[in-house]
DNA sequence: CATCAGTCCTATAACGATAAAAGACGTAGC
DNA sequence: GCTACGTCTTTTATCGTTATAGGACTGATG
């Protein structure tokens, strides 16, 4: 095989939202722009389209013939690309607690496993490399670090002094700077989390990933930028994985969250900064009981099988 | 081709250093380790050696029977692994002034200038964007940052805020701790340099790049020693490109160094701030007064041309 | 005359293959 | 009984190839 065309089909599945019958679809540049893919990839999608017989296609004119049904759209996991495959089965191996720290890692088996190349492997652990769970040395093999206590309160020692100086940073930028407007639709946001939480249950995550990166975006400095990357993926996995009081941990980052805004909203820095600072405990203090359950499971399992 | 043999030619050429007339190579574990490569590796370069008529082989006895001449060596740039050799070219390229903040970056073309593989390239990249100067969208090209004063001026925020940690860190580990130990054999080469600059002219970079290292190591964080790399590579090849006033420019690190190494020791932290701070602010001036240079020289050029 | 589609070329994502290097295991020699 | 060597297996580094996606150019159309 070669590329995957994964990029075609999650677009394919997109593009069936605008096939409503009676209509016509726009042209082919307008589709590109807001499928996000390039003409090529509009092209085939219209082909296929064709194909199943759902559009007539003469040049400008792109007639519906009929709605799509559900067998007309890809399967979910075929629209994935194989890199974000190999990060998901990557990322529940690590979280699992049956990793010790230190243990080998070995491409070629992981990529059998999972029915993609070594190099999609190979490249995968070199991005990956740079988030602290692995390591390499040179012509030996990877060697996984576990998602340890060591590591939680590492990463959160860098949080705090990225996103510390970031809300200092934040509180500072003049009133018209288009960021305060961000604020305050995210801020919003939150309100309607507050009053209807059940109805956004599990979707608090995006939310606060966009908060946070907004306050990180002051900071101006791509290093702090990009670290957030390293928190947020951290992040992703973490909630995907614990799902105990889900609830009332979401409600009370929220109420947390809007304390902190009008931390950076006072405009007083020390103020934003006794918010950022309460928050940041809090969600360490999530991490970390979250990490050392793990810890714990896994020095058991050892126990039992020694 | 496939994978380059450039960890034996490396290891045989070192291995050349023990080929004395009149003397016997010890065992194959023993040049294993002396040679940091594997017993399969040594084997290989003995097998090599016999071939050349350097030694006699006969399963324990390694009998030396000549002296190895120039030409039993590989020449140099045969011995650096692919990677390295990608590395170099880029950052060549990068640090030129020809480059504009921005522009695109083609990944077969950089490998048919090199003759080196596609893949290698893209490693590369991958590996090397967590650098900050190199940026991605998928399925599209990478994009150059360019080597900018923004660049270095986000670099070295976040260097103060992790030396900074790093040295209130040092001060405060306890007297037995190894790493006073360390930093005492720093402070002799130190002293040694000032005695006589001109004998170790061009060893400077080394000795700067364990000395904050050493520094580093003691906030225990991963993220913190890690991004350290970054600091290393681009002063690594900033050094080699710019050589103006080096010997005045090394004396005086050398001085901050040995004041820097004082304040740590005094146990007081605010001591070891001061100078810290003080090295710091003389490094980052050092740099930026060369990315300005260079930006410069860019907007000349394209001034001349447009 | 701006927007659209047809066509073609180029660049990337992913693959599988191969030689180099690491490493494991058993046996021989001192 | 330890150390060293012979042999074999496993794993990685690097390569070249292919299908997909992006993008540029050009003529057609309203």
């Amino acid at each position: 095989m070669s590329k995957s065309d994964t990029v075609f089909k999650e677009a394919y599945n997109q593009s069936l939202a605008l096939v409503v019958e009676g209509s016509v679809l726009p042209s082919e540049a307008e589709l590109a722009r807001r499928l996000g893919v390039s003409r090529t990839t509009v092209r085939a999608i219209l082909d296929a389209q064709v194909a199943a017989g759902l559009i007539a296609w003469d040049s400008r004119l792109k007639q519906v013939l009929r709605a799509p049904r559900a067998e007309d759209y890809f399967p979910e996991d075929q629209t994935d690309a194989v890199s974000l495959r190999v990060e998901r089965a990557f990322m529940s191996r690590v979280l699992s607690s049956d990793i010790r720290p230190g243990s080998q890692f070995n491409e070629s088996d992981f990529a059998r496993e999972l029915g993609v190349s070594t190099s999609a492997v190979r490249e995968f652990m070199i991005r990956f490399s740079r988030f602290g769970l692995i390591e390499k040395q040179r012509n030996r093999h990877w060697v996984l670090n576990g998602f340890t206590e060591a590591f939680s309160l590492e990463l959160f020692e860098v949080r705090e002094m990225f996103e510390l100086r970031s809300a200092r940073a934040f509180a500072r930028l003049p009133r018209e700077h288009p960021a305060w407007a961000a604020l305050d639709a995210i801020e919003a946001e939150h309100r309607a989390f507050l009053e209807a939480p059940r109805a956004r249950l599990g979707r608090f995550p995006d939310l606060d990933d966009r908060f946070h990166r907004l306050i990180h975006s002051a900071s101006s400095n791509r290093f702090i930028i990009d670290f957030y990357d390293v928190i947020s993926l951290i992040f992703h996995y973490h909630y995907q994985w614990s799902k105990i009081d889900e609830m009332e941990r979401n409600a009370t980052a929220v109420r947390e969250h809007l304390d902190y805004i009008a931390g950076l909203r006072s405009g007083e820095e020390l103020d934003a900064e006794f918010y950022c600072r309460k928050h940041l405990a809090t969600a360490r203090e999530t991490l970390l009981s979250a990490t050392r359950a793990r810890e714990d499971a896994r020095s058991e399992a050892e126990n039992a099988a020694g």
